[in-house]
DNA sequence: TCAGTTATTATGTGCAGACATATTAGCGTC
DNA sequence: GACGCTAATATGTCTGCACATAATAACTGA
């Protein structure tokens, strides 16, 4: 008999797994599962909720709750900050700041941003290296408006770090893709010029105004892994 | 006055977005804010706990709940089934299954899988077309002795379908990278050789056995995102 | 027959209280 | 001061109950 609600969890996705109870097929209430597990239905609940949250369950009022028709579907990763990156493979972080000025970004940038095509940003162009190897590029737009001043040296303190700690931050995208690598690209890293690069590109903006746009480009062999 | 755990939970994250509450600083017990938000402890739990699990928090008995020093550490994203993410998009799934052989898979596929080396596998090669254009190539090893007899016709329905509503699921894991088109790849998607493709290689096993490795190559243009 | 209303039902949320558990802080001893 | 024990404390979980809410089912009347 299970108790707690992570061993009831570890019941009901055993069931599913064995096909107790089959994808779309809909499963005893919250209460009856409670009777049978000898608890309380809140702790039904609690199982029953997280499930959902992973999409192994779909639940509906009146309806009740059914076993997804494709279990599996989300996965949660971690987007750490570069530098705690590199030390979990304990390896040595530093970097390098290649390009620092101001002008109007191009217009992708801007349209991402949701900003006047001609406002002026800050354009950080930083490589980071792993034992003192090129790793990754990263391409940033900075909007100064959205950030407090003085803005610090960005050769000392990372771009990414400091706007984490200074800056009000309200909602972001991030998106992963596979882009030859550019000459300048190629340059930087030290790859040739196509190489396939992974390319993680993230939009941040505060409560009143787009805080950055940047753009990882990872040095080939680069792998972003979850378990499921 | 918030009220009702979603609302604390928008409070506690404006506090923290605002700096009120700084990155690393411990925020007041759940029977303090519990007192403040006039509610019960376990409404604030609620709140706190889900905050907790993205990475905005961290919590440790005794010691209290703190912000995270790097706040915004997590995303989930969707694995979608092939044809619902063309579906998605408004356009029409097909695929044309292009090689289905039996035979022992290279090392790195059975490393992977902690297979003994010599065991045969069921290879699959599908390509999938959105509107008729390729789309994803998917290059398939599947472990016959994990799934029930007798297989389906994999040019009738996809493995992946076929494997979520009929095999019994335990754990996996999933990787994205960049990687340049092979030449068979090349031809299959009809992109130029060492284009830079867009890497996704699942693993999947069962209780007992392993099930399945495959490696999907997304076509040039191809973006994984998701909102954080 | 069908549209509109009402009743039913399963989940969603909330509360107060209780006990469990991990971790820290304090204390005493050597 | 370094150690090991003990007490204090914040979070983790559970219970039993109540009411809210959404979605379906049943009913009603034209």
């Amino acid at each position: 008999m299970p108790q707690g609600w992570e061993e009831i969890r570890a019941e009901v996705l055993t069931r599913i797994r064995t096909r107790r109870w089959p994808p779309g097929a809909v499963i005893p209430t919250e209460e009856a599962l409670a009777l049978e597990f000898d608890c309380a239905r809140a702790t039904v609940n609690r199982a029953l909720r997280e499930l959902a949250q992973t999409g192994m369950l779909e639940r509906k009022r009146k309806a009740g709750t059914r076993v997804a028709m494709l279990p599996v579907r989300k996965a949660t990763l971690d987007i750490p900050v570069i530098r705690q990156e590199v030390a979990a493979h304990g390896q040595v972080h530093a970097f390098r700041l290649l390009l620092q000025t101001t002008g109007v970004p191009p217009i992708a940038v801007a349209a991402r941003l949701q900003l006047a095509a001609a406002t002026p940003l800050l354009h950080l162009q930083t490589l980071h290296l792993a034992d003192g190897r090129a790793y990754v590029l990263e391409d940033r737009w900075l909007n100064p408006a959205a950030a407090p001043q003085p803005l610090p040296d960005f050769s000392e303190i990372s771009a990414n770090e400091w706007l984490v700690a200074h800056v009000t931050f309200a909602t972001g995208d991030i998106a992963f893709s596979a882009e030859p690598a550019s000459t300048s690209e190629a340059a930087a890293l030290s790859v040739a010029e196509g190489a396939a690069l992974f390319i993680t590109e993230r939009c941040t903006w505060g409560p009143d105004a787009p805080i950055t746009w940047v753009r990882l480009a990872h040095v080939p062999g680069y792998r972003l892994q979850t378990r499921l």
